[in-house]
Formats: structure tokens, C-alpha cells, sequence
DNA sequence: AGCATTATTTTCAATGCTCGAAAAAAGAAG
DNA sequence: CTTCTTTTTTCGAGCATTGAAAATAATGCT
């Protein structure tokens, strides 16, 4: 979505007439949603009456995102025309919440953000945090995370009262479908499952265009299905867990032939997880077989999901996304062992290149979406998504 | 879906106002789509004036619908109105399709069926036909399919060409989720997975009252989702399907300690089916057996479908779902495995009685929308949505 | 400079769907 | 015969949308 585009641009994009975005406009300017760019851009076309673009009002809101990752947390701030303004990456390790209370931590680093760009402090929508693992029904907490200590307390709850705003939490692989749709016009009204393998394995689902998962938060368990009865230790404490196969962990103790049932390494440096790579990619045995492993598990989790959904599109991303290729063979050959596989023929699979990118870009339109359907109660729903070709 | 109901029911149960009710009764009135019902109803309310009742107009269209199954064929005759007419049966083995090509089968049968009923010729809008199998893309013929000899001719295009009506063929699995719909209010918005074991397993869904699957006809292949790598042989002939542990034949096969890896029954007559569950019940070691593997099977994949996607109501139809408390235990221990199932618990499943009841509504609901949406072309959609409570 | 050309944007009247309120209708109760 | 109750229809208004025409703002050509 970059939304500097004519009014004509923009009304053949939605579907309405030009009749109609004149007047949705002119509400929307009166507003202070959208403004008037006057710097006439230099594109091809001289004749005629030159187009006036419209864009988002940058300034008539701001959000904070938060990711949490288990060695990462990164807070953006974001404005309403979706541009980043200002960004705070801050370490973790697995003892980081047990000295801080999560917080104490995300309020703190807010401060730091809102230090640096003090302008945006008045407008300062709404926050937003990207987490792991499994959430409260009640979409306000977490009953487990493989990031430690963060699970338990209600954060986003009491964040929302120390700060006076609305404060949303999202699941990995939800954002990740979210951020799959924006990745490509072709995918937002699509139906693609988003495969996110690193740290951890999640998978973000949409059906045609819509998010899938239960609730207005739900999202899939994708690392978690079942790959072997009884089978490797997961760091969620079930065995046999897809993760337990294919997380950057689980590879690493596949890798150095540590028993599968021995506890997962809390955290894996990124660094030794590309190493594993350019071990596998340059032959090395150990290292193949482990990512051969991953594949399987992957492979076989897909052929599953093949059996009940089954996607236009499967996307790859994460910092595995790079070992696709060592995995695919096995992958392949686990979905053409299925019914659907044989006939169907192999779904189309693809690495993302950057991995944080669909998490963020879910984070960010979901929550400008939020402002827009939220904070901005009553517009028409069409208006930012029509922006999206 | 009873449709006899007043205008003003019908205003409160569409949410539209007595107005609008007014204008589209009118309009259909006209069409020729409903009628009005004179014979009072005895309902409890005497005063005020009497509520005139609108039904749709039986004779406004005709249909009809062969459930193809792999012992029997059902040709029903429905009426604009959802009623049942007339209804043939006839007995399938798997050499009859071996003897008679199943267009020319169809086109018999439904000859015997309009010459009891010669008055539907005239209204006869469409053929649907329920099978089990994998279609084609187009959804016009079928891959493959357990009922012998039906896969390979484009049997539905050559019955709409020799009967000059629109015939649609509809897999087994989807009609569940569009009849599971219908069976309770409650669950015509809802997300559902209704799961039929018998001949085959096959489950349908539906999210958020949509029906899941690629394309308009797009279903699940549950029964074909892997449950063990290399395990039992499947009647698709592919190794360790679910269906290959859960089907009728799978028990049988197991219930006599024959090798799973031998070839499948064809058809397994109900009366022998019927009679397994009836050992099971009454402690017979070697039955009660064959029915823990079916449920461990049914249990894994419905873990696994979990990590997926969650529903809210999980269904068990078919002459299987009288077997539910035999399959119950293991089906809750697969899930207690999982991480999903550990954290939210074990969803409900429930099994319903009736186990024709589902596809039957499934594929009448279908068809009737169908007339709806393509032959009465430019209707509201909602009108008939509506008279669901 | 003046006029034709071109493309964007706005205006305007009309359409279609919806609604709330009021009115009309059809009986029962008193 | 009047009053009451409930259903159904009528009526005018509101709203989003549209196509067509008009207005606008530039360039290109003579």
C-alpha cells in the first residue's frame, strides 16, 4: 500500500465511479485523514489536466509496534501513512523478563521511542505487539510462549492502563498471513498459507482473502501439529511437535546427534543457525541430515494440511526460508506419499527473501486498520484496502 | 429452513425492516417465487390481524438429486419449496458401473422418476449428484473415486448434454459442511467440521459459514490425510490414510486381524458394519480393537486438523458415528497429546443421529441456492439465508 | 495569443435500496 | 358498535452510488 495516487487511479483500483471518490475525499480531507500532495510529481504524462495525488495524512496518527522475538524485541513507530519514523531493537535473552516485568520493559522502551520523536507523542494511537506462542481467549495474554518468563501476566492489559491506550497483542502466525497479503497484490485475495521457520515454526493461514483461526485473534498451531507420535522433545513440552524437528533448535541438536528427547536449547544465536546452513549447503553430513529431518517434518506437516485446506500458494519465510532448498526434496517426496500430492501434483512452494518483513507489514496494517475501524469509527471499510494494487 | 412464515417473522429474522419486506414479497409475489398460504394456521395468537403466511412456491422449480454411494444410489425429486416428492433407491455393487455407463444409469433412473411424476418435467431446472471421490478442477467429472468404474467419463457434462439441464456434481465431503449448516441454527454461522465415517471417512468445513475448499466446489480429503507414513493400505491406493484405519473396510480388515497392507474390501455390506460394533459393545476383544485403531486415527487427524484450524463444533455423521463411545477414549487421548488439545482441551464432538440426513440437506440446500443464484438470476442472497431460524 | 486537445475532477440529477412513522387492514374483545 | 391489538402497506425521506455533462487545468499547434 503506497498511497500517493490520483483520485481517477484510485477510483478504476476500487471499482467506484469517479463520482464517488470526489465525495468519499472530500470527507475524508475534511476529516484530516487524507491530504493533497502539491509536489507534482514527475511522471510520464504531460497533456491533459495534471492529477492532484492524495495520500494518508502522516500526522493524523501514530502506532507503536512491538515484535517479540525469543532473541530480539523491536519497537517501530509508524505513522498513519504507514511510514516507519523511528525504530528501537533491543536484545533478549531467555532471563530477560525474569529481571523486568514485560511491562515495565515494553513501557520502558516506549519512553525511549517517544524520547526521540516527541511530536508523535500527541497523536500516539495505539500499540501493538507481535508475540509467540499461545494466547488467552480473550486475546489479552498469553497461557504459553516459548520466549520465557512472558507468559502469565496480562502485559498488554496492564500496559493499556499504566499508558491510557489501546493495546493489541497478535500472534506470530496470524500477522503472518496478514503480512503475506501485502507482500504481493496477487495474494491478498488469495488464499496462502505464510510458513514462518527459524526460531520457532508458525503458519499463518488465509482463505480467500480471509484471515483464518478462531476469534477475531486466532491463528494456526502449525509448529505444534503432530509429526510422530511420541517423537522428538518440543520446547513446549509435547512430543513429536513439527518444531521439534524443524525450529532452528531442533536442527542444531539433530545436527550433533543429541538425543531428541533432551530439553531445547532456550535460545539459538543466529549466527550458529547460518553456520548449520553453510555446513548442509557444502556437504556436510550431519548437517544434511538434519535439515533432511526438518524437510520431512515440514513435508509432512503440508501433506496434512494439503488433506483439509489447501492453499493457491505456500509461502516460506524466516531465517529457514534460506535452507528451503536443502529441505525441499523431502518435502516434495512426504506430500507426493499423499492422496491429495499424487493427484494434485506438488503445491507450488516459495522462500520469501526477507524474513521480517511479512511480520512487520502484518503488524503495521493490522494496526492501521485497527485506528481506521476503530479510532476512526465509522468509515467505509473498502477505502484503505482499495489502495492496495 | 421451513419457510411458512408471516412477513413480520420474516422482517425480525432477516433484521430488514416491515417495509422492505413489503417491496421484496411483492416483487417475488409477482415472479411467481412464493405464494401466499390462505388456510389459517392454528398458531396460539387471536388477536390483531391475522398474519398472512409466505412459503415459496413448490411448483415454482424442480430438482433432481442422486447421492451416489459406494452400496446405493438415491434419486430424490425436491420441490421449490425444499420438499421431498418422490425418492428411488437402488442397490450398487462394485461391478455395476462396469456393466452400464453412468450417465446412461442416471438418465434411466431419472426417467422412472418423472414418469411418476409427470407434472415436475415441465419445472425440472437441475440435476445434482453427490459422489465421493476427487473431482476434476472444473469440477465436471471425477479423478477417482472409491465406487468403482464412476471415475473417468465426464458423466455429469454428457447427462447435461443428452438431458439439455444443468447438472452439477458436488463431492460428498462439501455437501456435509453445506448440510451441517442447515441442521441447527446455530451452527449456519459458525465454524464446523462435520466428519463422516462409513465407507469412507470424509469431513467437511466450514469457517464462519463459508464453505472451505479451493473453487466453489473445493473439499477436504481428511479421510486421505496421512496418519502413518507407510502404514495400511487405502482403497485410493495410497499407504497409512486414515481412512485406511477408519473406514468400514479398515475395521473389518482389522477386526479379522488381516494384514492392513492387503487390498481393501470394495464395498462392506451395513448389516456386517453394523454387526462389528454390536461385538465391539459387547467386549469382543478383537472388534474393540479394530475400533481403538479407528479412533486413534480419527484422533490424530482431528489433533492435527486442530493445529489448522479450529472449529467450534466438530460432527460425527455416517453409520460410524454409532460408534463414537467406541472410538471416544482414544480420540481424546490423540488430542490430549497435542498442544492445542492440552492447552484448550478437548473440543466437543457430538454425533449425529441421522446419518443420511446431512448430505441429503447439503445437497438440497445446494441446489436450491443454486436455482436461486443462476437460474432466478439477480435476487438478493439474503432473502433465502434468512428464512434459517 | 488563441484555440484545439487531453485528462482529471467536480457537479448534477437520477436510481435503487433502505428505513421510520403513519396509515390502513383485519379481526377479537368488550 | 366501539375499542383494542397485531399485521401489513403506504408514504416520504435518507443515503450511497452512478452516468453524463460540465468545469478545470494543463499542453500542443497554428
Amino acid at each position: 500500500m503506497q498511497g500517493a495516487q490520483s483520485r481517477t487511479a484510485l477510483a478504476s483500483l476500487t471499482g467506484l465511479s469517479h463520482a464517488s471518490m470526489t465525495a468519499i475525499m472530500s470527507d475524508l480531507l475534511t476529516q484530516g485523514l487524507v491530504a493533497e500532495l502539491t509536489a507534482d510529481r514527475p511522471d510520464g504524462r504531460t497533456r491533459g489536466r495534471p492529477a492532484t495525488f492524495v495520500n494518508f495524512a502522516r500526522n493524523a496518527a501514530h502506532a507503536a509496534l512491538f515484535e517479540l522475538d525469543v532473541n530480539r524485541a523491536r519497537l517501530s513507530l509508524i505513522d498513519y501513512g504507514g511510514v516507519l519514523v523511528d525504530r528501537i531493537e533491543t536484545d533478549l535473552t531467555p532471563t530477560t523478563f525474569a529481571g523486568i516485568a514485560p511491562c515495565q520493559f515494553l513501557s520502558d522502551r516506549l519512553d525511549a521511542l517517544l524520547a526521540r520523536t516527541p511530536a508523535a507523542q500527541k497523536t500516539l494511537r495505539r500499540v501493538a505487539i507481535s508475540v509467540q506462542g499461545i494466547l488467552e481467549r480473550d486475546g489479552r495474554g498469553l497461557r504459553w510462549s516459548p520466549i520465557q518468563h512472558l507468559a502469565g501476566a496480562p502485559f498488554a492489559t496492564e500496559l493499556s492502563v499504566a499508558r491510557g491506550l489501546p493495546v493489541t497483542l497478535h500472534k506470530r502466525g496470524r500477522l503472518l498471513a496478514e503480512g503475506a497479503r501485502w507482500l504481493d497484490p496477487a495474494l491478498h485475495e488469495a488464499s496462502v498459507a505464510t510458513v514462518f521457520v527459524g526460531s520457532t515454526v508458525a503458519m499463518g493461514v488465509t482463505f480467500r482473502g480471509q484471515i483464518m483461526g478462531r476469534g477475531d485473534e486466532g491463528a494456526t498451531e502449525f509448529g505444534h501439529m503432530n509429526h510422530v507420535p511420541n517423537g522428538a522433545l518440543c520446547r513446549c513440552g509435547m512430543r513429536g511437535c513439527i518444531e521439534a524437528y524443524a525450529a532452528d533448535y531442533a536442527v542444531l541438536r539433530n545436527a550433533y546427534s543429541v538425543p531428541e528427547t533432551a530439553p531445547p536449547a532456550p535460545a539459538v544465536p543466529v549466527q550458529q543457525y547460518e553456520m548449520l546452513m553453510q555446513r548442509a549447503e557444502s556437504g556436510d553430513r550431519s548437517a544434511t541430515h538434519a535439515f533432511n529431518l526438518a524437510g520431512r517434518a515440514i513435508g509432512f506437516g503440508l501433506s496434512r494440511m494439503l488433506a483439509i485446506y489447501d492453499p493457491s500458494h505456500i509461502l516460506i519465510v524466516g531465517p529457514g526460508a534460506r535452507a528451503l532448498e536443502l529441505m525441499r526434496p523431502e518435502i516434495d517426496q512426504a506430500i507426493k506419499a499423499s492422496l491429495v500430492g499424487s493427484i494434485n501434483g506438488a503445491p507450488h512452494i516459495i522462500a520469501h527473501r526477507d524474513e521480517t518483513e511479512p511480520i512487520f507489514k502484518g503488524l503495521l496494517m493490522k494496526t492501521l486498520n485497527d485506528i481506521d475501524q476503530v479510532d476512526f469509527a465509522p468509515l467505509p471499510s473498502t477505502e484503505r484496502a482499495g489502495t492496495a494494487g
